[in-house]
DNA sequence: TTTCTTAGTTGCATAGTTGCGCAACTATGC
DNA sequence: GCATAGTTGCGCAACTATGCAACTAAGAAA
């Protein structure tokens, strides 16, 4: 992955800010069971309706998540599976984390994922 | 990726946060080069030092980065190149992104504005 | 030793951003 | 008309990014 301008470095870091936040991910690991509408979604979390369509809209914005009309639904899907594998990413760094966390109370040294 | 409890989703969220401004990517793309101080990573950017710092202690903070003392220097280094997978990913995301811009304006599929 | 220099961190103040609920709005269908 | 699904404007509280100045840490010089 050669020199990135700013432009690029900036529209990078848009799509790991929408990933940035607990719903958001919740979000796209529930659509990544299948479609769902807003209204599906809104039982596993307990805010207002306009928050949750506003962490919706964010995800849309940065072109994660898609929408298609179904009468008065709007059935969203994820657009990049691609961010599941993010997600893995970050598991990783969680867990690499971890291990050093624990390397370093038994006496070792850790590194790497 | 089995359902996830909100722990774990903060976790992640938390990496994805870290990673979620295009200085801090700039120091990830930097440090991949190989190890670096805070004063070699300076000229790059014209924000005062302290801020810099901040940064890194972000990108520290979350275990993307790790420190070596080297006499007055802090030598940094990636701890999990896995970040760079991330990155990746997000380019994917633009490209898809970008890809549907572009047939939208052709006069490809959806109605739209 | 003490002083000086360089590298980096931290407290504080300020400007800007984000997340949130509430209420009002649009849009679709009955 | 009414009901359901979503969006948007507004205001508030919490958070983030930033520069400045003061600080610590380590080595070099006097």
């Amino acid at each position: 992955m050669g020199a990135m301008n700013y432009e690029e470095l900036q529209a990078r870091a848009r799509v790991m800010k929408a990933l940035s936040s607990p719903v958001r991910l919740k979000i796209v690991e529930e659509l990544d069971k299948g479609e769902r509408c807003i209204c599906e979604l809104q039982p596993l979390f307990r805010m207002n309706k306009s928050t949750l369509s506003r962490h919706v809209a964010a995800l849309r914005h940065v072109g994660i998540v898609g929408e298609r009309r179904e009468g008065v639904k709007c059935m969203l899907r994820l657009l990049t599976p691609c961010v599941l594998n993010m997600c893995e990413c970050a598991m990783g760094v969680i867990r690499a984390e971890a291990r050093r966390q624990t390397d370093l109370a038994s006496g070792g040294k850790a590194d790497e994922t």
